[in-house]
DNA sequence: CGGAGATTTGAATCCACTCAAGTATTGTGG
DNA sequence: CCACAATACTTGAGTGGATTCAAATCTCCG
């Protein structure tokens, strides 16, 4: 399936909103839209024929396996998120979808070529790869908030933020993209430790669980002091 | 001081490397050097004045500090790294040199100038910028590598492998960069945890300890998998 | 040489983990 | 559409490893 930009809504603040409407034409002919379903593989560590992506819709984990095969998620990313090795010869890690999602996928020859035609391209790019940096590192932090206890709290927060459309206020109810064991993963905690910790803040009337993943946070300033 | 490319250790690999000798020069030109002694800062979490440097000798941290004022380590940047913020209005987070540091440093309006007369110097900070999202994602990584003894083990790893001239092969003797409570908390765990865990590797002969920070590692396989 | 800061070491506590069993949710085939 | 199986999640009891608190020792700079 080939592009439709005019209809694609990241279409004002992905990268390649950077680009005239010509060129923006030009690019589209070399990207194919791509479906996934949760759990679905965009490209695996190692994978041969590299790809780039930007994502439309959904949400991607980016992860990693240590030594001894477990799963290690390094990122989360949104829409308009870019995903991709545009140097190193092969992707370091493997990309799979949360949720359903909606991508928007390029050869990396292709893209190559139009970083080279295209600097606005590239400073965008360098601008989101900044970016990702950041939330790298927040994720970094979020690492060690002490207790369990603030370290999901603090999760829950970011993850109410992303799942907002405003940049700045989270989103009070929500479903999570993750699974116990993924939120787990991330903090670098066990399963039980997080359902412990969700069924306290229910408890304490903080939050309030909708089946097994939907979110409402009824007292966000106790939320963020949790601990 | 004005910069003397000609003698710059990091001359061939910096990002700068890219430029022909004459944008070289004109970009120096706009460049001053700067000497750090440990524990400087470079610039703060929202500084005004916002500059970008390449690190040409010594070792930076880049460090956050969460609502109680905890320092939190993000990132260690080595020779030929680069920091400072391009697009955001100031700098999210400190600067500041675990070591005597030399630095080529620009103004953020030169820099910014510079990108957009250089698309080959974009691309070198994109591809860089990605390194460093590489080892974000690796620290991200340690973060869980389950026991304090491993976690300890493969920092140690890391920073022998950071010291090393080579890019394959950990150096065996080195100066820490760090103090315990720095490498404590880029593990998340506390200062005695640290001490003891290498007290352990020294009594399993594994390493050995030259002064508070010398660090000799005499069997670099079993550190690799000490738990 | 002195003294401040960093590091090591020890003992007791506590929080998160492991193990285990039960409950809910999701997806599939009849 | 329902029943069932598979998977995900919750909850409980007991254990262990990292923390906390406290004190001794080491290092390094002036």
């Amino acid at each position: 399936m080939s592009l439709t930009c005019e209809t694609c809504p990241v279409r004002d603040s992905a990268a390649c909103s950077v680009l005239t409407e010509e060129e923006r034409n030009e690019l589209a002919r070399a990207g194919r839209t791509r479906h996934l379903s949760r759990g679905e593989t965009l490209f695996t560590a190692g994978d041969e024929d590299t790809a780039c992506a930007t994502l439309v819709s959904g949400a991607l984990k980016i992860t990693a396996y240590d030594e001894d095969g477990n799963e290690r998620i390094l990122a989360l990313i949104h829409p308009t998120g870019f995903v991709g090795e545009m140097f190193a010869p092969f992707p370091a890690h493997d990309v799979v979808a949360l949720t359903d999602s909606q991508l928007c996928v390029f050869a990396r020859a292709d893209m190559t070529r139009a970083l080279e035609q295209h600097p606005a391209l590239t400073r965008a790019l360098l601008r989101r790869s900044q970016e990702d940096l950041h939330l790298a590192r927040k994720l970094l932090a979020l690492g060690s908030g002490f207790g369990a206890n603030e370290q999901v709290s603090k999760l829950l927060l970011a993850l109410a933020q992303a799942a907002s459309d405003s940049p700045c206020h989270p989103r009070l109810q929500f479903e999570l993209p993750l699974t116990r064991g993924e939120m787990a993963n991330m903090l670098g905690v066990t399963i039980e430790t997080v359902s412990r910790v969700l069924t306290a803040l229910e408890r304490a009337r903080i939050i309030e669980r909708k089946g097994a993943r939907g979110i409402d946070i009824l007292d966000p300033a106790r939320l963020e002091n949790f601990s």
